[in-house]
DNA sequence: GGCAGAATCATCCGTTCGGGTGATGCGCGC
DNA sequence: GCGCGCATCACCCGAACGGATGATTCTGCC
């Protein structure tokens, strides 16, 4: 983070710099020091909003850290982590329990410590659990 | 919106007449050009982030704007989308009949065809589906 | 006036879910 | 070695859900 901070000041100074030398080619022809101004603001806002928008962007697009905190507090297995993932993408017990070669009696058992752990009693709730505690994206 | 960017840029307008005004006044004084410019750069670059900010995040933390273009080319009626709604909730038929005031046999009917525009089959599904829309948050 | 789409409700039937209970095996720590 | 937690599986039962079909009412449109 310090480093893309290093590198964008270094940008804004190389663009001051280039800004300068285009300063003094320009002095001695007949634009005017508004149109000159005009076109340094509207430069630098330019840049301005691009850096804006890599800076928030950077932390908006984050791949979604999941929330160990809650996981932990809940007593949440690895195993029931799975079996919550594919219940959020709309599978059956059936076809989650084919995706993770066990049977549907299985899943249903980790299913109902979900419901339990996360104080719910349908599959819809704990989407919509998991998805406030930061456990799903 | 419109208006919005009327403003942002009769703003940059203001700031590079007062910009001008400035520099007026400090070319008889002793300050370098390269100083100068490292200012103006400085301000509106800050400017810049302001405005890109604003922009984006006017979007990001709008209240969630549903895709009508979605909505109307699967013909989901006004009424499918508050059991849609109620059913991303986490509500069971029943629920969402009493929330409703119809009977879950009406809620049944709106799911149905819910279902039968989203091409799915199971209400999990359907919240996926309809997150990946935008048809919900 | 009639037609299309919507909202409402119902019934039947089969599947899926959820709750409860019990059982087995495996690894880890005291 | 024994207990504990985890994962696995099974069975039962009742509730919830999904699919199909049909009916009624109301509104907007041609």
């Amino acid at each position: 983070m310090k480093r893309t901070i290093l590198i964008y000041s270094l940008a804004i100074a190389a663009a001051a710099l280039v800004l300068q030398w285009i300063e003094y080619q320009y002095t001695v022809r007949v634009f005017s020091t508004e149109i000159y101004i005009g076109l340094i603001a509207l430069l630098f806002t330019s840049l301005g909003v691009w850096v804006g928008y890599k800076l928030t962007h950077r932390s908006a697009a984050a791949p979604f850290e999941r929330n160990a905190q809650a996981l932990e507090y809940l007593g949440i297995t690895e195993r029931e982590i799975e079996v919550l993932e594919l219940l959020a993408e709309g599978r059956s017990n059936k076809e989650i329990g084919e995706e993770l070669f066990v049977s549907p009696n299985t899943v249903k058992t980790h299913l109902a410590h979900l419901y339990d752990k996360l104080d719910v009693s349908r599959r819809t709730q704990a989407i919509q659990k998991a998805r406030s505690l930061n456990i799903l994206p």
